[in-house]
DNA sequence: CTTTTTCGAGCGAGCGCTCGCTTTATTGCC
DNA sequence: GGCAATAAAGCGAGCGCTCGCTCGAAAAAG
């Protein structure tokens, strides 16, 4: 595992393997022919669009500055993408393709436990956000200005992540484990707590909250509520 | 009360309230001189702002552009603000002053009872992003783009409204109504929760869930979590 | 030498913003 | 009330500039 020492991921989710997955996936497209050289510039190019727009927004954010952050040319990057939408799409792409990873089947002994699947998700799903902060970052910010069918698929993705909590949840109210009337809509309130990690994140680095640790509150809190006694 | 039934503000939100007391704060700068017309034009201005920054983004929306939509001319435009930046900022201290107006003593039978006080908190929280929800998404979405003296202050006023809930939730530890362990992370992770209802409005339009229902589903939320026992 | 990759000046479109002018409202005088 | 005189408000073509994007030449690789 190129990340350190996680081993709660299948895939490697560092900018070489999500540029080379990139590369492959646009190969038709790119106009370089070198994959060791395409994906060495992807890399350059992604980083440093993620940059920018996280100081300024995308749109905000012009070729020109592109090129001087990514220390590659103007018309070097039209080697890589046709036009600035078909950037953003594939930055977007690659967001929306590591995110649906998060739902998985977790390990057997997990799975049959409502209260341990749970935990393991919200664990999981904020461990791959802090890898790839910045991506997601980016397609929360931006996800207003995709193109329809973009905006449709990161929705889509949205409800997924809900559908998967919900069944969670469900099983749990099932087993008795979980007390709750309406799965989906505890299920949507979930989301924003999972999200507040990445969009937030300086907010919680200057309070020096770890990511372990926002996951250990978001499942306490998820788990007890606040009050002393149910009533 | 001119929003109708409620009774839990002090003060009016409507769009003609908002841009009077916005026409008072810049009436040195603002070159129209008779109220009723530069209110009028205000109101116009900023509902056509607020729309195309929703759908677009304000970068991304020219002042062309608003000026079709809000009927007034380039040149009109002008006699309101000095430059596109000073538009986005009116704008922006409109909603932190707002927002400010949400932390305020309750009712002296409910600031007796945390949890009534937390309720009355979230609900009044809750019903204001609900009838500025287009001034909230504004701010939310262009923080980013801010200037850096807007930034700051947009920062402190969420400071603001984290640390009234970390009050109530201390009050509720102190009087054993409430147990956490860190009432300023749980009042980190309750903040994402109210921001959802505005952010992602149209997600919870579509499941039909109206604002009291929302505002309900997360008190029960923050209250008992989903476990059946408490560990 | 041929092929692949990189380069950056330059193009037209569209940007924020201005300013000379027209239209509308108010005032003062009979 | 009628009517100039003046002030206030509204207008939109056009300015300088930056944008996304192109393309022929230069450089690097094979």
């Amino acid at each position: 595992m190129p990340q350190g020492t996680d081993t709660i991921f299948e895939a490697d989710y560092s900018s070489e393997a999500l540029c080379t997955r990139m590369y492959r996936r646009h190969s038709a497209t790119i106009k370089v022919q070198k994959e060791a050289v395409a994906v060495a510039n992807l890399v350059r190019i992604c980083e440093a669009t993620l940059k920018l727009a996280n100081e300024k927004g995308f749109h905000a954010a012009s070729l020109r500055d592109l090129s001087r952050v990514s220390g590659i040319s103007m018309g070097g990057l039209y080697a890589y993408f046709d036009n600035k939408i078909t950037l953003l799409t594939m930055i977007l792409e690659t967001v929306t393709l590591s995110a649906m990873e998060i739902i998985a089947e977790p390990p057997e002994a997990i799975s049959q436990d409502p209260r341990a699947h749970l935990r393991w998700f919200i664990e999981r799903h904020i461990a791959l956000t802090e890898i790839m902060q910045p991506w997601f970052v980016f397609a929360f910010m931006e996800a207003k200005s995709f193109p329809a069918a973009n905006r449709r698929t990161a929705v889509e993705s949205e409800a997924a992540t809900e559908a998967a909590i919900a069944t969670i949840l469900h099983n749990g109210v099932n087993t008795g484990v979980f007390r709750l009337e309406n799965p989906l809509l505890t299920a949507a309130l979930l989301k924003p707590l999972l999200q507040d990690w990445y969009v937030k994140r300086g907010k919680y680095r200057k309070r020096n909250i770890s990511a372990s640790l926002y996951a250990r509150a978001v499942c306490d809190f998820v788990e007890t509520g606040v009050l002393s006694e149910k009533p």
